[in-house]
DNA sequence: CTGTTAGCGCCTTCAG
DNA sequence: CTGAAGGCGCTAACAG
């Protein structure tokens, strides 16, 4: 079976032209007769149509460059999880690069797919910067962004801002008037600087509350390294800006004895399903990525086929109320674990 | 900067011959002068070389086809993460195929990718059947496996026998005699079957213990609705097929207010990193995916580069002892939370 | 409906 | 060291 079976062989075993052939692989308009001499002749030598020559003289290559962050992150697994359920029915396949949470290796990799003839590029970018949107816009083929938002460049976003925003209302309408939001750096503009601000926005809106803030990384375990400095600010809950972080500070607290929620409170971002099975288990505000990532792929797919398709696109926030925060507008009883609630 | 630059603008312009510009984009033997001209040719134009027309004339196109039961799993993005560390500096890429844990999509995968130019396979698979290995053997480009283990074939495995064996061994040194082993369906080979007659093979081994089974899916959901079923047969541990089990199992305990390990134990297998942050934490045998991955990989390119090596490769397996099992070998001590345990 | 004729963009002998 | 020529495998007009 090897794979120098070309067009030629099989059209002369068939006793036809190669164009005959290749009719018979794309569109039809072939003689029933021949229909049926060309199928024995690819069965009988197991011809394979060459990927390449294919590519080479046709437009569309069907192939979909994604570049991410990272690989072993749950939230990029949903993602391509998505695209991939939306891309795999129409024949599309994605080739992937990993950037490192790299804004140089971003960039690097959107050319190099540019170069490697996909018909379209994906970025789960951890921000879009001035070049990003120039090579977007230079570019002929069409690029889109997950995850962040830039004004001139299609994106799928989550609404970071409104995110942060619903967690800040919601505790404060709990009672809630001193927080510590452990948070990362300001280089994921959606997560350090959208998300947080959000935050700040509605928690600090009534002028009777406070919020400090704390640096971590995107692990759990260095939030886990930061919740000691956390705890030391003496604050009424804790707000991980991430479910990750949230996590590592559960775990921190409860090595040290500490109750959650009586003594303190804690909250993520992200909606992961772990959150649901620690104890107790942790509100959050869920992103759903899947559905991201078929936005995403479906709005790719459209700009393909020619499709008039708005810029801009937005996935649903769903606000997960669970065990870990306590509510101050009602004398506090200590509540039985509810059911899991995912 | 359409993609519309050839070579031959590219020539024209430098005042070269196409074959000049072709010598210095691959092998040397040009004169300086030439190459000056041509370097400024190419950066006036923007040209990229096209990756279709280029690996149409050449053997190698530097892409290997991966196919992966899900994407959506902490274990597969481990796996590929690894995969990339060692594919990404020599300039291979993957290009990835999901399964859907289906083993006939599996076997199209493989087939859909030998024909689409990639220079090698690698296969996460759910099962290891005939139809592979024969579609392996009968294949002129290198296949390999993960995860599971056939003859005849190339893979990197984990010795999931062994690891239940560990299990096993482990538990029945800490005075467990009464177990209930939380397993999914025989369908995956690796953990359905190996990991769980390794565990029988040992823990049954002294004829005075005794495993119930029980099966769940790969969800810690799904473990969550069986909890109440195993804990029926009150074991002294219960022995999840892998730590979402084992996870979802700790839920439903903490629900119903059972105390682990003072009342029940349990484990799980796979080591992910929030089986340590849940309280308590989840004792496992962790398994190193991303190692999984680099060998897969460099075994690969091993082989691409004619290099001679073995068939068969297998990843060290890590006990780690946490708090979620319970030691009847000592009198019981409520031991402190320790820190932790990656 | 089908064979013939041209390339797609690049690499690679082969003479110079 | 360099240009000309041929072809990788396939598709797409073009005439029949």
């Amino acid at each position: 079976m090897d794979s120098k079976v070309t067009i030629s062989d099989v059209a002369e075993l068939a006793g036809v032209s190669k164009s005959t052939v290749s009719r018979y692989l794309n569109n039809g308009y072939i003689s029933e007769e021949k229909q049926e001499r060309v199928r024995q002749a690819i069965a009988a030598t197991g011809f394979k149509s060459n990927f390449f020559a294919k590519r080479l003289k046709m437009k569309s290559s069907k192939l979909i460059g994604i570049v991410i962050p990272r690989m072993d992150s749950v939230a990029v697994g949903q993602l391509l999880s998505g695209m991939n359920r939306v891309f795999d029915p129409e024949g599309y396949q994605g080739i992937m690069l990993v950037s490192h949470l790299s804004m140089r290796r971003e960039l690097e990799d959107m050319q190099s797919l540019m170069q490697q003839g996909v018909d379209g590029i994906i970025v789960d970018s951890v921000g879009i910067s001035d070049r990003h949107v120039e090579l977007a816009q230079r570019s002929s083929l069409p690029i889109m962004f997950t995850g962040q938002y830039h004004e001139g460049v299609s994106c799928v976003r989550i609404d970071d801002y409104k995110a942060g925003r619903m967690m800040g209302a919601y505790l404060r309408q709990m009672g809630h008037r001193h927080a510590v939001f452990a948070g990362v750096t300001e280089t994921d503009k959606a997560v350090g600087i959208e998300r947080r601000q959000g935050f700040y926005d509605t928690f600090l809106a009534g002028g009777d509350s406070k919020v400090d803030f704390i640096e971590t990384g995107f692990d759990f375990l260095s939030a886990y390294q930061k919740a000691d400095e956390a705890l030391g600010l003496h604050p009424t809950v804790i707000v991980g800006a991430t479910d990750n972080i949230g996590l590592g500070v559960l775990r921190y607290l409860h090595e040290r004895g500490i109750k959650v929620p009586e003594e303190i409170s804690v909250t993520g971002f992200g909606g992961y399903d772990v959150g649901a099975v620690v104890y107790p288990a942790l509100t959050t505000i869920a992103f759903d990525y899947e559905l991201m990532g078929m936005r995403a792929a479906q709005h790719m797919l459209d700009v393909l086929h020619g499709l008039d398709v708005e810029e801009e696109l937005s996935v649903p926030l769903h606000f997960i109320a669970r065990e870990s925060v306590r509510d101050f507008t009602h004398a506090y009883v200590q509540e039985p674990p509810q059911a899991l609630n995912l």
